[in-house]
DNA sequence: ACCTGAACACCGTTCAAGT
DNA sequence: ACCTGAACACCGTTCAAGT
C-alpha cells in the first residue's frame, strides 16, 4: 500500500516532532530549548520542523492542545466529586505544565497563537467553573467574578507552588467562603 | 571639583542606562527590547550596559526596584482607605508594569536575581496584605490562604486585563466574601 | 509534497585594548 | 576605574536546491 503511506508518514513525522517538543518543553522549558534540539531528538533536521509548523510558537500550541485534550480525558474521574475536589484535580494535572503557563502568558503579547490559545483556554476553564456554581450563585451577577477569581487561584497556584497541605487550604477557603457562602 | 566628580558621572550614567531600559520594557517589553537599543538610547555602547549590570535580568531588577520604590511611596495615598481600595490602587499602580509581571515570572526559572526578587516582592505584599486583614483574621489558620488568594487575584487581575468595572466586581466580591465573611 | 545544507539576521555576552 | 571596537557563540527562520 504505497499509496496512503505517505500521509502515514507525514503525520507519524509531525507527532514525533510534536513528542520531542513536549518532553523538551516540560522538562526544560520552551525558551531554553533550541528547535535544533527538538530536531535532533526527533531525527530530522532543524529547518524541517519550519515545514510542519509556521514557528516555535506554533509548535508551542500543539504541545499544549495535546496536554489539554489528555488532561481533560482524565476529568472525567473527578467530575463528580466536590468542587475542592475538582480544583485541586486541576491544580494538580496542570502542574506539570506549571512554567508553560508562565511561557504563554510572557508569549501573548508577541505571539497572536499563542495569545488565541489562552484566551479559548481561559473561556473553557470559565465554562467549566461556571457549570459548578451552586444554582443561587450561578445566575448571579457575581458568577462572572466568583469564576475569574477561581481562574485567577488555580493559575496562582500553578505558577507559586507550595506543598500540598498549603495548597488545599487555599482552595478550601476559597470555595468554602466564595462558592457556598 | 574634579575629585568628586568621576563618582557622580558613575552614578547618573548609571541611572541613564536604567531610565532607558524601564522606558524601554514598559513601553515594549522585556523580552522584545535589545540590549542595544538601551544602550543607544542612554548614549553608550552596548558592552558600556555590561560594565555597570551583570546581565539583562540584572538591568530588569534595577528596573523593578525603581517602580516598586515609587509605587510604594504612593502608597500612602491610601494607607487609611478600606481593604478593597487599596487593593484597587495595587492593580491599577502596578497596571503599568503587567508585562513585567509575566516576565519576571517566566525568567525565574532561568535568573537567579529575578527569582530572589520576585520571593521578596511576594513577602512585602503578604505582610501589607495581612496588615489589612481584621483581627479575628489576622491570627486565624486561614490568614496565610487568605492572604495568598489577595496575591493571587491581584497578580490575575494585572495580567489578564479586564474593563475597570469587571476589575472592581471581582476585588469587591473578593474582599466581601473572604475578608469580612 | 517533503526534506536538506547552508546561509541570514539578530542577540546576549566577552575580551583585548585603550584612556 | 571606565569605556570601546570587534568578535564569539547561539538562536529562530529562510531559501535555493534536491528527491
Amino acid at each position: 500500500m504505497p499509496a496512503n503511506r505517505r500521509p502515514r508518514a507525514r503525520a507519524e513525522k509531525r507527532d514525533e516532532i510534536v513528542a520531542a517538543a513536549r518532553a523538551l518543553f516540560v522538562a526544560d522549558g520552551y525558551e531554553v530549548t533550541p528547535v535544533s534540539r527538538i530536531a535532533a531528538e526527533a531525527g530530522v533536521t532543524t529547518n524541517t520542523v519550519y515545514w510542519y509548523f509556521a514557528d516555535k510558537d506554533h509548535l508551542l500550541v500543539a504541545v499544549l492542545e495535546e496536554l489539554l485534550v489528555e488532561a481533560l480525558s482524565r476529568y472525567g474521574s473527578v467530575a463528580q466529586a466536590p468542587l475542592p475536589e475538582k480544583i485541586m484535580f486541576a491544580v494538580e494535572e496542570l502542574s506539570s505544565m506549571h512554567a508553560l503557563v508562565d511561557t504563554v502568558h510572557s508569549r501573548r503579547a508577541s505571539s497572536p497563537v499563542i495569545d488565541e490559545w489562552h484566551t479559548g483556554f481561559h473561556e473553557l476553564a470559565d465554562a467549566l467553573t461556571r457549570a459548578d456554581l451552586p444554582a443561587e450563585n450561578a445566575e448571579a451577577a457575581s458568577a462572572e467574578a466568583a469564576s475569574a477569581i477561581v481562574a485567577f487561584v488555580v493559575e496562582g497556584l500553578l505558577t507559586h507552588p507550595g506543598d500540598e497541605a498549603g495548597r488545599r487550604a487555599i482552595v478550601e477557603l476559597l470555595v468554602s467562603r466564595l462558592v457556598s457562602g
